[in-house]
DNA sequence: CTCTGGATTGAC
DNA sequence: TCAATCCAGAGG
């Protein structure tokens, strides 16, 4: 995907994310379920400014930025607006694509339904992990690419999910319908 | 150094 | 509804 794609407002491209194709090697998903953090969000990693875990989301947009958390996964997130910011998408649910046995494997489960609904879901099927924090998404083995064109009227806006600080924003999209978003 | 809580998940 | 699990960030 152009580096342009991700240098615009970090909501347009949230929003613009859906449809598009997650891959890592022979594993990929449409990303169907996205959120927003941006600079002067309480819940977003970065505004306190910058520290060494968040400091790739002031690096230059379309990089991967993944974190761990609870102890046990990891969240793919990707650079927006412009370098120094602070911003960035969190993919939270992807339509599974290609590799579902390795993806089966990864996940210890069979449904289709159960191997990409989840931040840390997909991280997993798709085998995101720490070394790939920073890395572009233009070109490589994990990389975005353009797939579906989602209409407007079928996208819904919500609030987010799993956050105290900032719930009340709409900050999340997912494509209406879609039976592989992580929650209702 | 210690303490706290988390952009989650899965089992109960 | 709730515990697992461990690390980043903050404070001393």
């Amino acid at each position: 995907m152009d580096k342009l794609f991700f240098s615009k407002p970090t909501l347009d491209v949230a929003k613009n994310l859906l449809g598009c194709k997650l891959i890592n090697g022979k594993t990929s998903g449409m990303i169907v379920e996205s959120e927003a953090y941006l600079y002067n969000d309480r819940a977003s990693h970065s505004f306190k400014g910058k520290t060494e875990r968040n400091k790739v989301m002031f690096d230059s947009p379309g990089r991967a930025y993944v974190y761990f958390i609870y102890g046990n996964h990891y969240c793919f997130n990707v650079v927006t607006n412009k370098h120094g910011i602070g911003e960035a998408v969190l993919l939270r649910a992807l339509e599974p694509l290609s590799g579902f046995n390795i993806m089966r494997k990864r996940r210890k489960k069979e449904e289709l339904k159960e191997l990409c609904s989840g931040p840390g879901k997909l991280c997993s099927a798709l085998g995101i992990e720490k070394k790939h924090n920073g890395k572009m998404l233009n070109n490589g083995s994990l990389r975005i690419e353009k797939f579906n064109k989602i209409a407007n009227k079928n996208i819904i806006k919500s609030r987010r999910i799993g956050i105290s600080n900032g719930s009340e924003l709409y900050h999340r999209f997912y494509i209406k319908g879609n039976i592989f978003i992580s929650r209702k």
